[in-house]
DNA sequence: TCTGGGGTCCTAGGACCC
DNA sequence: TCTGGGGTCCTAGGACCC
């Protein structure tokens, strides 16, 4: 029998019907990709089912009788071979479309549910949700209805963490997906005995803004728990994790939010296409032809959503000789130049883009990956006029928009820049693709 | 024995996230 | 043989200015 202290209330005793303010969830949709590919395959329920990167390099999502078989996560495609041949795993290449087609039906859901300015979307598979003022019981309660609502108006399962910070919710989230027969896909950690028993359950490597780099630093220094590094001094986090990046981390873990919900419609910082080769290249052309292609995309996304960018840098990778055993990152080389006024239209960021490969690219060695970043965003309603450039006449723009329609309504690449090329031996992979169902005609899902 | 100080802006790179 | 792509934020250090 647990001793309750006697100054509470008994109806407050563990905390739970006291009333909290600005609590957080988070939703997170289950092996979202697998589930994306599973909504088609109905044969594929509960089916060991994995969906690969982009170029086929490895596996980014799994659904949990995958998980069992032991595939881990991350790991290259080549690698987990074996496995997926000795239990059968079906395997599929990323689907984009698809994913992004489905991941607006659960935020449009969420939005719904929660009012659309209490919806933070972090990713394509997550949304914070910031709650009314409400007991930790009526949370749980909230937790669930978004559980059931979610997969029931898109078929897509969900798990929900709730806690008065974001660094909380993601812990609690992380519990709820971790055993979900027993938390039934939602965890609340609101009472400080709730946080002390998850935090002391959990090892750093597993919160929110720890990465490898830190979890090796930590752990050596013998900090190996939530609850661990939640008691360690502010002072100490400024010095050894990053200045405030560390101290932001150790209040949230108390309780104290720190990390507030963003509004949606903050501008974003850069826009950037890059692929990893097929097969590494060694000829100026086809890096030309692969900046060429990388900058059609960036342009098109850059339209897509109503920005014009200023800066335009391009990067690649060389090929290193020397293997080594351990799988690190490869040094980038990248050059960048900046534009007299921001733009959207492909042209004018192509010819810069394709005049930077030349001067990075070096004859005699080969790359394995190549990029195109756009930064110096500005929305479209209020780009800076420049008194010396005179102003470009709407027909860019408007080739540009006919461009993207046509693209998007027949399907993508059927007009292209001649840079571009049409050969395209450096293209990525992609073999194991299904069906873009939601949003081809051509591919929708049929019933016989 | 001695070599100014402090602010701002920019860039490269590290660390993290999904 | 084969190890993703698209982001953000932060810091350190150099250049420059007064």
């Amino acid at each position: 029998m647990q001793q309750q202290p006697e100054n509470i209330h008994p109806l407050q005793h563990n905390g739970r019907s006291h009333i909290y303010k600005g609590l957080k969830a988070i939703v997170d949709c289950n092996s979202f990709y697998c589930s994306c590919e599973r909504l088609f395959r109905p044969d594929l329920r509960s089916k060991p089912v994995v969906v690969l990167s982009n170029n086929d390099g490895c596996i980014v999502s799994r659904s949990d009788e995958a998980k069992q078989v032991g595939i881990d996560m991350a790991i290259p495609y080549f690698q987990a071979k074996n496995l997926i041949i000795k239990h059968n795993v079906s395997v599929f290449s990323s689907n984009y479309t698809l994913y992004g087609d489905l991941s607006w039906r659960v935020m449009e859901t969420l939005r719904i549910i929660a009012g659309k300015n209490n919806v933070e979307v972090y990713s394509v598979d997550e949304s914070f949700i910031i709650l009314p003022d409400m007991t930790a019981d009526e949370a749980t309660n909230y937790g669930f209805f978004i559980r059931y609502t979610v997969e029931q108006w898109t078929g897509i399962s969900v798990s929900v963490g709730i806690a008065p910070t974001k660094t909380l919710a993601k812990a609690a989230n992380y519990i709820a997906k971790k055993n979900k027969l027993v938390s039934q896909c939602v965890t609340t950690l609101i009472t400080p005995d709730e946080q002390r028993r998850a935090l002391q359950s959990i090892r750093v490597n597993h919160l929110w803004g720890v990465g490898k780099a830190y979890t090796d630093k930590l752990i050596n220094m013998g900090i190996t728990s939530g609850w661990d590094l939640r008691n360690m001094p502010e002072q100490w986090a400024n010095k050894q994790m990053g200045g405030v990046t560390g101290v932001r981390l150790i209040k949230e873990l108390r309780g104290e939010s720190c990390i507030e919900m963003q509004k949606q419609l903050d501008t974003k910082k850069m826009i950037s296409s890059t692929r990893m080769f097929g097969t590494p290249v060694n000829d100026i052309q086809s890096v030309r032809e692969a900046i060429a292609t990388y900058t059609s995309l960036a342009a098109q996304k850059l339209r897509r959503q109503r920005y014009s960018a200023r800066t335009i840098s391009i990067f690649m990778v060389p090929k290193e000789e020397n293997h080594t055993l351990d799988f690190h990152h490869d040094p980038i080389i990248s050059m960048r130049t900046t534009l007299p006024r921001a733009t959207s239209v492909t042209n004018e960021l192509m010819k810069p883009a394709l005049q930077l490969a030349e001067k990075l690219f070096e004859e005699g060695k080969s790359y394995k990956k190549a990029g195109v970043m756009l930064s110096g965003l500005e929305a479209d309603e209020c780009i800076q006029g420049n008194l010396f450039v005179p102003e470009s006449k709407n027909n860019g723009r408007f080739l540009m928009d006919m461009m993207d329609n046509i693209n998007f309504s027949m399907r993508n690449d059927i007009l292209k820049f001649a840079a571009s090329g049409t050969t395209r031996n450096w293209k990525m992979r992609q073999e194991l693709r299904s069906h873009r169902f939601t949003t081809r005609w051509e591919e929708l899902f049929e019933v016989s």
